[in-house]
DNA sequence: CGCTGCCGCCGAATTATGTTCGGTGCACCT
DNA sequence: AGGTGCACCGAACATAATTCGGCGGCAGCG
């Protein structure tokens, strides 16, 4: 797994920027065979190294203008609540993910709505009912801005 | 803009499960006819309700084992500062995405790095330096999950 | 030092897919 | 009721994915 050279790092550049390009330009832009590059693409697959192909959606088109983060805190500190906390906010289509942390807070969960009356009636419906939460923050994001290309760390040439 | 049919969610919905299926597997799935598929994929790009198709790689498999999130205050909170904070931190290799907040903290940083070693040596290399970083708090992240699919909100049926 | 076996890359042939374009039906407007 | 416009469809053409046999280089062994 953690065997990936110059051609699998170039490999995984190019379908971090665009993923729908077609195997022959790829192969193009990184001087190999189609064939060959159609191999080790199958390869990193088959090796857990690229886990999927996905579509990033413009999250206005999808009538979600808001973003927040909600810090919480979650009492009792148990796996077993913790787990179903997680399933619940995954049943839930406003969440676009969530962090489980170490440290003050027990949990993040990123989440996108409609606008500021939408995250007000889902903070109040969603978590000031539950009893779990003791407590959560919310803070209104003016920015995200994401990286998306993200390149081997350390011994560059393993 | 906003203008999206169950068709265009549906589209949205399978590219956000796997970008790199073919054109007529989406249609056959979807149940209209390639031709009629290709045209609204490319109107939902067009529109840019389809901002980009990204391949996801597992962090492990970059040698990146640890991830955090570290809360920055940043003074003066002028435009100018933030923005100048905002391109450093693109240009660190170990940033996965920043966000720029409302509330207690004014920068909300997702890294993943090697190992807590390396966590130690970059909060000390990266924010410790910085003029504009007046404190931050770092919190390890034990899970992250992602919502892949993320549908519209509101009236369902636009 | 040379031989041999193995692994990865390549290129052509086959199969499948993307893409274009003219026609058709439905719905809406008048 | 007639006309007009829009979106969808299906066949034809261009392009790409996929397979597979063979070649070359490298390493390990004799």
């Amino acid at each position: 797994m953690a065997i990936m050279d110059d051609i699998d790092s170039a490999i995984v550049r190019e379908l971090q920027t665009d993923a729908r390009q077609t195997n022959r330009e790829l192969a193009a832009r990184i001087g190999i065979a189609p064939s060959t590059c159609l191999e080790r693409v199958r390869a990193l697959k088959a090796r857990g190294a690229i886990t999927g192909y996905h579509a990033e959606i413009s999250l206005p088109a999808l009538n979600r203008h808001v973003q927040a983060l909600v810090a919480v805190q979650i009492r009792p500190l148990s796996r077993a609540v913790i787990d179903d906390f997680k399933t619940y906010l995954y049943g839930l289509p406003e969440v676009l993910s969530a962090f489980i942390l170490a440290g003050g807070d027990d949990v993040l969960v990123h989440v996108a709505v409609q606008d500021v009356e939408a995250l007000h009636a889902f903070l109040m419906d969603r978590f000031t009912k539950r009893r779990e939460v003791v407590s959560f923050r919310t803070s209104v994001i003016f920015e995200h801005t994401r990286n998306r290309v993200v390149a081997p760390l350390g011994e560059p040439r393993a």
